[in-house]
RNA sequence: CGGGGUAUAGCGCAGUCUGGUAGCGCGCUUGCUUUGGGAGCAAGAUGUCGGGAGUUCAAAUCUCUCUACCCCGACCA
């Protein structure tokens, strides 16, 4: 490709609404352009590395059995009338109705087309597990995109579903996914990790994400330092580093103290003069009414007093209403008769508050708790004595240093970006649309189905993250849009630096190498050319110049390494060749 | 959806408080010079000042309203 005869929308200057560094080298190396909120048009240099990266997933899928589709963006209502996600699911779906007033959506995914076609097409256990995917647009109506493509209402995703007969054999194809994602994010240079992930509203047991590592990431993942444990923190298990102050000491008789204005955590353990793990925390979420809708009866939550509350796990108590919702402080003061600062689980079995209490707190005797009494806690509360939860569970957010679940070494945290998703979905759809074969005794059986995810056009966005300088962008060469890129300097003025240009040029090409020529004219300066070749992120780069002919070499530099070589202009040839073998 | 902010040339911004000729830098066009790190000089082109309504002799500027976009939060197969 020539430079001259090329889109490169390179810009100076950091578009100001671009807020991480990925959707801000996006704009300025000219690989993508906002056209609305959440939707993008991808440029010609931009477009190259998406359908590499689109490449790299399509041959690893093809290599583990998966066959590619291609399914309709827009889809009839009736489909998801009958898995009843027309109504499950919210404003994220957009809907419109065609010019026979018929309704229709915009894919957000495609379980219901892919079942639809499955049920019709598919009769014997015999030709089954069936892995079928497709590269292609989806759309889902983001309540808030942001950062560019890494969450866009518009983008492409790599979405396969898998077919089977049995759980045996849906375990099988989900193990073989695992490792092909495994081998497409090595393949695109990421440094990644598989998490155990929550599976959510949708169901089904087994579940891992897939998360570059980058301190952008909007998902906390969780690994430990002497295992494989990983885990999204939302439901991350570990246990806390045990009590270190007050373990040996005898039960005390529990005492009413005034704690005047103190309320939070941090102003009661000061108060006391004791440290916040031997306080409880007690906090108030609305209980669900018998149809599981928000009601105005309450349910405590209990943590020690140096842990958080986990949402997500917390959500999953039965009993409570969903989405999780806290108590305001006014619910809260009318019916204990206390405001919010002094809240404490003695004696809310009379009131028929169910109390549910953290792992974290079992071991803790002699604690401090808010007495329900304004400007009052208790010392020295003890569990059975003074008070019991109804049920005791995890609902606590692991820490930095929690002991692994496995024993194994202790936890940390890291930011990460989900790139990929694979998940076991039971029946629900199949089951909804009736999607069945005949086993081997001729008994019709629904098929247990697998759903595995790559979000392609934020791959792209993440790699950047990942792989990037005060210059720009470094592409891993797997993705990278151009292999080479060679900067012509005053091709005007020297004949021999055209010549050379154009025949290294030509020579790439018969390598197979993705070459650019930069033969922009003599307007575009040679340190336009450098900065330009830099922030687009060109792994490699040879720079054709009269100064440099003169010795009789030809400038080479790797983008990713700050020295240059000269090399030998008789070299080249076989410069190139060893570069690109 | 709640909170905060922005909207002026292709991009980045000033001008708005205190109403009175539409500005700056980059980019773009033309010419000359320059050429190894985002060149210099000269001459140019480009604006419904986000839309609508109002106040006023006069509105980018004041008032009302609508819209779009960004950030934080909530939400997210």
């Amino acid at each position: 490709m020539r430079a001259s005869k090329y889109l490169i929308a390179t810009v100076k200057e950091t578009p100001s609404d671009a807020e991480i560094v990925s959707h801000q080298l996006m704009l300025r190396a000219g690989l993508i352009r906002k056209l609305a909120s959440g939707l993008y048009t991808w440029l010609p240099l931009g477009l190259r590395v998406l359908q590499k990266v689109s490449q790299i997933v399509r041959e690893e899928m093809n290599k583990a059995g998966a066959m590619e589709v291609s399914m309709p963006v827009v889809q009839p209502s009736e489909l998801w009338q009958e898995s009843g996600r027309w109504q499950a699911m919210g404003p994220e779906l957009l809907r419109f109705k065609d010019r026979h007033e018929r309704d229709f959506c915009l894919g957000p995914t495609h379980e219901e087309v892919i079942t639809d076609l499955v049920r019709n097409e598919y009769s014997s256990y015999r030709q089954l597990p069936a892995n079928i995917y497709q590269i292609q647009t989806k759309f889902r109506d983001e309540r808030r995109p942001r950062f560019g493509v890494m969450r866009s209402r518009e983008f492409i995703m790599k979405d396969a579903y898998s077919f089977h007969a049995s759980q045996q054999c849906l375990d099988e194809t989900y193990a073989v996914m695992h490792q092909t994602y495994c081998n497409i994010f090595d393949r695109l240079g990421l440094n990644f990790r598989p998490v155990i992930a929550d599976s959510g509203s949708i169901g089904g047991s087994t579940s891992h994400e897939f998360h570059v590592l980058a301190d952008s990431g909007e998902d906390e993942i969780v690994f430990s330092s002497d295992s494989d444990y990983a885990a999204n923190i939302e439901l991350a298990v570990g246990t806390p580093a045990a009590l270190d102050v007050g373990a040996n000491e005898d039960v005390k008789p529990r005492e009413l103290v005034d704690t005047g204005a103190a309320s939070t955590i941090t102003e009661v353990a000061a108060r006391l003069d004791t440290q916040a793990q031997r306080i409880l925390k007690t906090l108030f979420v609305h209980a669900a009414d018998d149809e599981g809708r928000r009601s105005d009866k309450l349910v405590a939550l209990l943590l020690r007093g140096d842990q958080e509350l986990n949402e997500t796990k917390a959500a999953k108590i039965n009993g409570l209403a969903s989405p999780l919702e806290f108590a305001d402080d006014e619910l809260i003061e009318k019916t204990l008769g206390c405001p919010v600062g002094a809240l404490g689980p003695v004696g809310l079995a009379e009131l028929q508050i169910r109390c549910i209490a953290d792992n974290s707190t079992s071991d803790m005797h002699n604690f401090v708790c808010g007495a329900n009494k304004a400007k009052h806690h208790y010392i020295n509360a003890n569990w059975d004595d003074d008070c019991s939860p109804d049920a005791v569970m995890d609902i606590r957010k692991v820490r930095e240093g929690d002991i692994s679940p496995d024993g194994k070494g202790t936890l940390s945290i890291k930011r990460g970006i989900e790139v990929g998703h694979i998940f076991q979905l039971g029946t629900k759809y199949s089951a909804a649309l009736n999607a069945t074969v005949l086993d081997e005794n001729g008994k019709s059986v629904v098929m247990p189905m697998g759903c595995y995810g790559i979000g392609v056009t934020r791959v792209v966005a993440a790699c950047i993250e990942q792989n990037n300088d005060a210059q720009g962008i470094i592409w891993p060469d797997a993705i990278a849009p151009f292999h080479l890129v060679i900067v012509q300097i005053d091709a005007h003025k020297s004949e021999q630096v055209a010549q050379i240009g154009n025949s290294l040029y030509q020579q790439a090409q018969a390598l197979g190498v993705e070459v650019l020529l930069d033969d922009r004219d003599k307007k575009t300066s040679p340190g336009v050319k450098f900065a330009d070749s830099e922030l687009m992120g060109i792994p490699h780069r040879l720079v054709v110049s009269p100064r440099s002919l003169a010795d009789g070499v030809i400038e080479y530099k790797n983008r990713s390494i700050d020295d240059k070589q000269l090399i030998e202009k008789d070299a080249i040839a076989a410069f190139l060749q060893g570069l690109f073998d």
